[in-house]
DNA sequence: ACATGTCAAGAGCACTGCTCTCGATTTAGT
DNA sequence: ACTAAATCGAGAGCAGTGCTCTTGACATGT
């Protein structure tokens, strides 16, 4: 039973490997929608019929496509993160981490954060990873949170009802960081990717491209906006 | 040359107006990859190759659905605005409509909003539609300069260098609303897209799904945001 | 050495977008 | 009113797609 002991297992494995790189190479030059198994096939010089058996359908390989991006978006996040010890630049990194990431990837980040693709239900097996960023976000208000460079903006209204229940899960991940930065918290996530999409979907064409500036100058205030505070020196 | 004088123009508008109808039912149902030439020609009982008559190909025909659902979005933004005499009012009155009509049509709001299509390059016929919904909200914001309800927010940075120049696009159709206000208009607008799209992406489901208290509580706090006071009666 | 499970290959089905040709019909110019 | 041009739907056909099923070769564990 041992992983990847025989040689077969090991064939299957690097196969494995190889038929998703392929397809991030299509993926990337054609999108996902063009994404062809046979032309994975081609690539790899094999038979399209073989590849069914390394993934059940073409939406199964485009999920394993989706875990990877979120596990790389994710990671970028969390590197981020880790290099920066104040809270405030450590947001502002890991904001910038995911551009640049989605930037250099813009056919994965489509994937995962564009249009569902057609007919394609996402399984169970997407939702954990497609978490990390936001828990990497929530880690660094956490730490504000102690360290006490986190001070709520007096100005924002108190959650309430329906809306202050759904923060439970932001609250364990979060503990000790007031609801209504947590609201804000996630109109600020929600921003961050409305911003990135918008950039890289073309809808900034004409007024805010290249969006670097304008980036910078809205992450900067997304800061403020949460009640992340400026460290002094 | 009188349009539509014809047998054969009416004819050929009639029939132009079935497709584009056909095709947004399959849009409704299917998504736009899916969206087959054939299907609507099944659809509508005739043969495939005639369609191309009438669209030269099925990016044309996306096309023609693309423009629509940006008319069909600006005029619901445009409606949501005149009905409104207090600006703050009117603005969230454009964000809570722009939110129903993409809740309403979430497949046509994918294919404006969404990942943009795999080898389809938006021709310069959509830019003009395009930009419906950012001509209301400064206009907006516009009136709201003139009757004193807009109050610039102090804390806000005044932008400087490559930033300030791209909002010359916006400062023509906003006169004499501070270029700080306008950053923080398109920060606004690029959330409001942004929630929207995490909604019918399904990037919120198990947080915060159902999304209208956030969308509310949202678009309230991004108001403040941009400097839109509170009336009184 | 043998039965078992796995593998790539190939043929085939029902689709797709798109092109071309073919007559039929309608329009426009004289 | 007659004719030439433009337009129309139909049909065949090409190259591509995802996917299924069968076949024969190979490696695996006993």
């Amino acid at each position: 039973m041992n992983a990847g002991r025989t040689a077969r297992d090991r064939a299957r494995a690097e196969l494995t490997r190889e038929i998703k790189d392929a397809a991030r190479r299509q993926l990337a030059a054609e999108g996902a929608e063009r994404l062809s198994l046979r032309a994975v096939s081609r690539e790899l010089g094999m038979v399209s019929s073989a590849l069914y058996r390394y993934f059940p359908s073409r939406d199964d390989l485009l999920t394993a496509l989706i875990i990877d991006a979120y596990d790389a978006l994710g990671a970028k996040a969390e590197a981020a993160a880790k290099d920066q010890d104040d809270p405030r630049t450590a947001w502002l990194a890991v904001c910038r981490a995911v551009r640049v990431w989605a930037v250099a990837h813009p056919h994965e980040y489509a994937l995962i954060y564009g249009s569902p693709v057609a007919g394609y239900k996402a399984p169970e097996s997407t939702i954990q990873p497609a978490g990390r960023v936001a828990v990497v976000l929530l880690g660094i208000l956490s730490r504000a949170q102690d360290t006490g460079v986190l001070v709520a903006p007096a100005e924002a209204p108190e959650p309430l009802g329906l809306l202050a229940e759904q923060l439970t899960v932001f609250k364990e991940m979060a503990p000790g960081v007031p609801p209504k930065v947590l609201v804000r918290t996630v109109i600020a996530w929600t921003q961050l990717f409305g911003m990135i999409s918008f950039e890289l979907f073309g809808q900034l064409v004409g007024t805010m491209d290249p969006a670097d500036e304008f980036f910078l100058q809205a992450t900067d205030q997304l800061a403020d906006f949460i009640g992340l505070t400026q460290e002094f020196g």
